[in-house]
DNA sequence: ACAACTACTGTGCACGTTCACAGCGCGGTT
DNA sequence: AACCGCGCTGTGAACGTGCACAGTAGTTGT
């Protein structure tokens, strides 16, 4: 006689259906699915067989409420929404920390912050408590996302180090650095002389480590001649590319600070009659999917991304725990291809 | 003397506290947060200063318990995971529909399903009411995943005709056949006499789609040599063309079914010698962000994404609200570029 | 002057869960 | 025999919100 139950739909069954089902009370149901501690094991089957009749899955609002903790994560985006679908390192953090959170069933709230409204938004919605951590992909420093972040008192995880928050918040990164000096020195070991870089924006990690690494090998041979800025993008690299030639059409090697901006630069290169590697060895960095698409395949930097989402979790749940923030520093590693 | 509220940081201002700040009950609060109704100007006023100064945001988990709506959406992409990555349609979907539902205030959670322990984990998390519906990016028919949610009476809306469910699930789509039409005559206009084809997987409607448009036009003319399947990866292009090119080396056009495939396409036919698009003029689909960075630039159809996206939030709205499932089929558009 | 209506406000309840507490029987120790 | 501890169980409270309902004051109509 109870039609409008199953025609419903909306009130699914609760633990109260459950413990009725299994004869016990909703303490014993909840004990039994939580942990499972101090529970008979007739009780523990009894409700086992109670949720599968019933079909029950916990409300997971009623839960938050009471537990205080949304049970998942935010991954924020601070860089313009172009990014996420030209530049491939993105969506390989993404996706790498998505399938990370998943297996420990906590999904990912993906989340943009490159317009001030979409900051605004964002930071309202992780204060509203929505979600127990962030999982932060910005490398321009200068956004205050962070520090309302910070200042809320939620877990923040960076990707990549934050400039001017050091030890403050936790953050995983490869060790730009040294895998810039491996390019360079590589690109010397190839007989290369005239050494010219195309670095990321120096307000990036990435635009003044790999600089850096590079300044290490070079020493006074680093003239401003052979240094231009990109900004990570196809188009960025193209530009930097053209600059160089113009400033040093004599260079004979090239260590570009992405592979995309690397793509940009081989068509440039190319346009300009120039061969690669016979004329100008070019060397990437990331060893993104775009590494092994170009003509000639990049010669590149492989960041350890796997590891680094890993990392990533693991500083944020750690901080979920209550414990301090972490950084974490990971090797990189020198793939040789046909580019140099 | 109560220094323990500031510093437990746990328990934020509820609706209490600034009920009690603004002089005011907690329903009074209530309604002037939510629609304003039925309230004083006087005291929409003060509850609007009370929430100012105690810095209130609403419990999303308290509101969702008695709203019985999550205030989320999923977007579940059932493809093997590589392609969220390396095929930029996703990536655009993705940002598309983030971007169209974050205007809402309604944040989106990234699932995939692309193996069976994912499957089961992502359909039991939707079950569980953690979200009000689901954007289902998935091309290959017969995942289960799709009737699971069916049956589970959730709303979904498809991106791309569901083979087999057409009527029973909403979707957004791009006019395929007639984009594959107008590449097909375009290709005709050039003069081309001998038009291949690169499909996508039989069991997607892009590949079913743009293969009948391709037909269509060339009728009698599209023998089966001229036909190759791919699967929507670089590599599978590159594959495609190389049996194209052995069994039918005197093509003069193919048209390829994704700009990623065509990209493919490309290098095989550099490498064979031949030179696009003098001797083999090549169509790409999409008008993906690929298509303006290979060399030579790709002709191509452009899928509308953006109306796409718009229209797959719009049809998802739409059934939260209680409407019955609708599709939409949007135009495609040719974009001539250099390869043709 | 009284009723009816309008605009606004306060209060109790329900949403579904977890947690702290108390109760209970049972075996072993004092 | 009284006590204690232990494993297990049931019960009441609370989490913070929205909604239905009742109530109040002021205005209008007859």
């Amino acid at each position: 006689m109870s039609v409008e139950r199953s025609k419903a739909a909306r009130n699914r069954p609760t633990i109260h259906d459950v413990a009725a089902a299994a004869g016990v009370s909703r303490g014993t149901v909840s004990r039994a699915l939580n942990g499972g501690r101090n529970v008979s094991p007739a009780a523990l089957e009894a409700v086992l067989k109670a949720v599968r009749t019933t079909g029950y899955v916990a409300n997971p609002a009623a839960r938050s409420l009471v537990t205080q903790r949304a049970h998942s994560v935010a991954f924020v985006l601070t860089e313009p929404q172009q990014r996420l679908f030209e530049d491939p390192n993105f969506s390989i953090l993404l996706q790498g920390c998505t399938q990370e959170l998943a297996e420990l069933d906590v999904p990912v709230l993906l989340m943009t912050a490159s317009t001030e409204v979409e900051r605004k938004r964002t930071s309202r919605f992780i204060a509203a408590g929505h979600v127990d951590g962030v999982l932060l992909v910005s490398s321009h420093t200068g956004n205050p996302l962070l520090e309302e972040l910070r200042d809320s008192g939620i877990p923040v995880v960076a990707c990549g180090k934050p400039i001017g928050h050091e030890g403050q918040v936790a953050y995983a990164a490869a060790d730009d650095r040294s895998g810039a000096r491996l390019m360079v020195e590589h690109l010397r070991s190839r007989g290369r002389r005239r050494i010219a870089t195309i670095t990321g924006p120096p307000d990036t990690p990435g635009g003044v480590e790999r600089l850096a690494g590079y300044r290490d090998v070079l020493g006074p041979d680093a003239s401003p001649d052979l240094i231009a800025h990109g900004d990570y993008s196809r188009a960025g690299g193209e530009a930097a590319m053209a600059s160089l030639l113009g400033r040093a059409p004599d260079l004979d090697a090239v260590f570009v600070a992405s592979d995309l901006m690397a793509a940009g630069a081989l068509n440039v290169l190319h346009d300009s009659g120039r061969r690669v590697p016979e004329d100008v060895a070019v060397g990437g960095f990331d060893d993104s999917s775009i590494a092994t698409s170009t003509r000639p395949a990049l010669t590149t930097v492989r960041q350890p991304f796997q590891r680094i989402t890993r990392e990533m979790v693991r500083l944020l749940l750690e901080q979920i725990q209550g414990e301090p923030p972490a950084a974490s520093i990971l090797p990189t590693e020198l793939v040789v291809r046909a580019s140099t």
